[in-house]
Parts: C-alpha cells; structure tokens; sequence
DNA sequence: TCCAGGTCATAACCTCTGGTTATGCCTTTG
DNA sequence: CAAAGGCATAACCAGAGGTTATGACCTGGA
C-alpha cells in the first residue's frame, strides 16, 4: 500500500502552519526563506491535491478554514513524529564522535529519547549526541568502559561500578487486534500465554527475555515457538493489528494504538511485567555538562509518574 | 523552526520500508512503480542525507542494519501520521455528497475518527465518507436533519429523535510544560485553576464550555480571561510545552505527549472533567450498511474500556 | 478623496532533482 | 559453468518548483 502522493511532501504542510501562525502567505514564505509567490503557488497546489479549501485569502491576510484548522492538527501530528525521525536519525549519524554519548536499550531508544534529544538541542543548539541503541547488558558495557557518557536500560539489573537513577516505569502488555477471540475473555490464564505463538521480534530484544522470566516466575518454562518473526518493532503492530496474532509489546510502544482503538490489551493476572528504565553512568565520572542536562530532562520528564533517585552499586 | 530537508520526502521512507519489508531493492522498487535503479539511487541519498548506513546490500538482497530498523520504526510513525492525514483529509474532500456522511465533535473528528476510517476503507475500499466537523449542538442538528448519516458527539446532552450508544470516555487534563510550579504542587485548588490565565482555542470549543460548567458545580462563577488564543489543538499544545503557561486538553489530544514528557498532567481534585464521547443516530433511520460497519468499528474499538449499549430519547 | 502600504495572483524564465532505459559486475545455485 | 537474481553505473530527458517582475485589490490614514 503505497502512500498518497498529496501526502509524501511535508514541506507544503510546514508552510501551511506557518501560514495559520503567522497569518499571512508573506511571511510565512520568508520564515521558510522561499518568494511569496512560491509559497502562493504550493498551498493552491495542496488545496487542489487535497480538494479542500484549507485558507480564506484576503487582503489582509489568510487565515484557516474550518477544515484548514483541521488538516493543520493532523499536519502537525505527522511533521511532529518527522522531527523525532530527524533528531533520532541525526544522533545516529554522530556515532561514536558525538560530543555527548549516549547508550540506550531498545525501548528507551525509540519512544523516548528522541522527544528528549528535540528538548535538549533546543537547550544547547550545537551539542552533537551520538546514540547507540543495544540491549541493557552491551549499554552497561559501553557505560562501564567509557564508551558511552550515559546509559539507559531496562530492568533492575545493575553493575558494580556504575550509579543509577529510576527514570520511567515500563510495563509489557499482550496486545491483539480488537475482535481477537481474546479480548473477549475476561482474563487470560498464564498457561495459555505461553502456549500461544506469538509475534516477536526478529533478535531477540529484552522483551522475549523478559517475558520468558516472567513465566518462569511462575514455573513455567515451555514456551511455543513465535508465530512470526519481524524486523521492527512497528511491523509487529502492524501484523497484531491485521489480526494476524498477539504479541507482547512494552506500554510505550503502543499507547497510541490503545487510544484509538487499534490494538487492544488483554490482561494476564499473576504475570509481573513491569519494567523500571533507569539511567546508569560510571561512579568515577559522574555525568556533567550536556550529560547531566539530558538526565535531568529525562528525570523531569518521567519524574512525575515515577520518581526518587536511587543508588545501586 | 522549519523542517529538516532529509525527513521532508516521505517516499524515501515508505521505500525503506517495503525493502524492509520485501528484502530486496529491487521488488521494493516493483511495488511502488519505479525501476530498480531508481529505488537504488534514492535509498543512497537517503543514506548520505542521514549520514547513517541503513541497508546492508548483498547480491542476495538487502537487509537492514541496526540503525536502519531504529530509523524504520521511527519513519513508520511518521507514515502512520501521514496515512491519518490522507484519510482524514479525503473524508473533508467529500464534504455532503460522501457515501456515508458522518458528523463528529472537534475532539473525535481529530483523535479518533481518522483510524476508524483507515479500518473501514481497508473493509469496503470504494466507499466515500464525508466528514463534517461541528460542535455537539450543531452534531445532533445535523443527524436529525438527516444531513448526517452518524454523528458522534461529546458530553450527556441527548435528543429526541435520537438514538445514542456509549462509545468512549475521554477526560479534560490540566496539562503544563515539565518545570512549570504547579508540577511540585502535589493538587491544585479549583479557585487557582479558575483564576489562573489559560491557552485555549479561538473559536470556544466544547472544551472552555465543559470546563466553566465543572467549575460552575462547585459554585465558582468567575474565570480569568484566556491568557492566549490559539488555532489549533496541537498549536496549544506547543505553546503548553514551551512553557507559555497551562491549557485545559483532550486526554486524547496529549496522551502521546504525557508518555514522553513532554506535558505533565496536574491533579485537580474535585473536579468533574469526564465527558462521555457517544455515537448518535435518527431513531426513525437506524444506521445501515456503512453507517453501521462504522458505528461497529467504532464500538469494538473503543468497547475494551467503556462498554455497553444505552437507549437515549 | 486619494495615496501608501499591505496582500495575493499571474507571467516568463530557468535550474536541477529524480525519473527512465541500457548495461555491467558480482554472487549464489543448479 | 551457465543462468538467474541483485545492485551499481552511465547517459539521457522531463517537469516540478524555484526566481524575479509586475499587476490588481483592499484598507486605512492624510
């Protein structure tokens, strides 16, 4: 399923907000350091593509249409995760030589950091951070041998030598598309869990441990074989949301989809999958400069739902 | 802050994604129309413009490399974005003369009427639905004219002529940036909420009129004067983020921005800020054929957390 | 009443991105 | 060893989208 083409663009969207914040096609095309006539010509182009009139010109200004106001919110959720993609790409790119280093397991990687790298570089624009995303044992490694400045895992494991803060909380859900025979069940017993083949990733992330651990806790040790094996995280909602299984997935992953309805949780009483992610770093080097900025916007950030900082040795 | 150039071409994503997906250039090429050396040419430039290796090439195929699976699941969020807007943008398109012709309040229509729609369509894909986007009054005036197919609406009001059925509860938020004094107040008093100056929309959504009713309850009368008005959901939102001051908001709209942090929800104790979101159809016309798949979908979707028929007169 | 300063639209022109086909090289497989 | 499938390179071409120049229109102040 290709993408609509009157989508693929964003740039007309972007100077579509601009316009609604700034209330003019002028400057809105000065903002985007574009000729007025350029920007006069994209959004006509758009509200052709889309055949809708998003803007009421007047000579005074335009201003937004009842659908334009509408289209602008959606605009925004997508350029919104576009900014995300482009600082999460661009930590990536600095690998290794960034000024700040930071090392982080999956989770923390895709559903956190980013949205705290936007906060930090608005702080300090010229701070390159390199990223490197691992599981919980390689980012304490990294952190240990000073590969990396800060590091962020999943689960209470902790390393001598290293300090650590709680920084969020975590809880593994198992998810199925709305209709699943399971969600009309009122709970889901842990036998069944585990003999049902699941959709998981295709190297297997903290969560498959994590899961195994959990049932273990409760003496189960045979676990079927995944029902398919995926590359991405997103491809596993994907499949899950097509109908074709359940899969077990951290809350972050996919509170979205619970909010609109496309995924639904099935709950599984007895089966402890929370997760605490906390920030680690060397005792002899405790983080400074960018590295004490971005733990203290991660702590703020989660602080409110979990916070108290926390040594561990 | 304009958008970054390497995230504004959303094919290039959508491409990585069918390689992703396919394991190779080259059908990932077939199934978006292009040649082969095309495909190839802009998965180099997209390589080069992140600064990051994503595929791992191989005369058997390509395979992504760690980076390229973060990159893909962030990119997939982003598409995900998009293909709302593109739905949610045609639905607008049809404006009266849809197929199905539904109704729904600004919060619905924004947050959640999108992804039923991209349900529906992958169900009947030549089906046009039009959307209309009103306030509650203007909802329920719409579907007793028979101007509207279905409507979904917010809050207890309820018509005659009309039949209704519970569809999700959504709750107002008092939402501010991380940082902000009120996020070390462990609750916040009514009279301080009231008093305070908030953003809010231009056009009084039912979101102002909600929230003077629940003030009113408790005997308060007097509110301040807004302190900014703003066109758009996500537009307050930003302005909540970057500190400008506090906002009264959809749970719904700000779930995505409470899981990363980047706004906190204050805790007002007493006050009554759940609204019922319902589904409303002509009694004498009961939803049929699309409306009814939809009115399904809409149920089953939100059904795993509020439940249950009722009969409203 | 009329001029000045906004705003948006139109026109003519040009650049350069991104597509195509044709072809070659490499690796795996039968 | 030949065939097949996969990716890269080369040469070519079209058109999307930019720019400057200019005009038409409305509003508000002198």
């Amino acid at each position: 399923m290709p993408l609509p083409p009157e989508v693929a663009d964003l740039t007309s969207y972007d100077l579509l907000l601009s316009v609604a914040r700034l209330g003019s096609l002028g400057r809105a095309a000065a903002e985007h350091g574009m000729s007025q006539p350029a920007a006069s010509a994209r959004l006509r182009q758009l509200e052709r593509a889309l055949g809708v009139q998003l803007l009421r010109r007047s000579p005074r200004g335009s201003t937004l249409t009842d659908a334009g106001a509408l289209v602008v919110d959606w605009a925004q959720a997508v350029l919104d995760a576009a900014y995300t993609l482009a600082t999460g790409a661009a930590s990536l790119r600095s690998a290794r030589h960034g000024r700040l280093r930071v090392a982080a397991s999956q989770t923390v990687a895709e559903y956190l950091l980013p949205a705290w790298l936007v906060t930090l570089r608005s702080g300090r624009p010229e701070l390159t951070v390199s990223l490197r995303a691992a599981n919980t044992a390689q980012v304490v490694e990294a952190v240990h041998a000073g590969d990396a400045d800060l590091g962020f895992i999943e689960g209470p494991q902790v390393a001598a030598g290293l300090r650590a803060r709680d920084i969020a909380a975590d809880r593994l859900l198992v998810v199925v598309a709305p209709g699943h025979p399971w969600t009309r069940r009122r709970r889901l017993g842990l036998g069944e869990l585990a003999a049902a083949p699941l959709i998981m990733r295709e190297q297997g992330s903290g969560t498959r441990a994590a899961l195994l651990a959990a049932l273990a806790a409760h003496g189960i040790g045979e676990v079927a074989e995944p029902l398919l094996q995926l590359s991405s995280t997103t491809a596993i909602k994907h499949a899950v949301a097509a109908g074709t299984g359940a899969a077990v997935l951290s809350s972050l992953a996919v509170s979205a989809e619970l909010r609109t309805g496309a995924l639904v949780a099935v709950d599984v009483p007895g089966l402890a999958l929370e997760r605490v992610l906390r920030a680690v770093w060397p005792t002899r080097q405790p983080p400074g400069g960018p590295a004490a900025d971005l733990l203290a916007i991660a702590t703020t950030r989660a602080g409110s739902r979990s916070t108290g900082s926390k040594l561990a040795r």
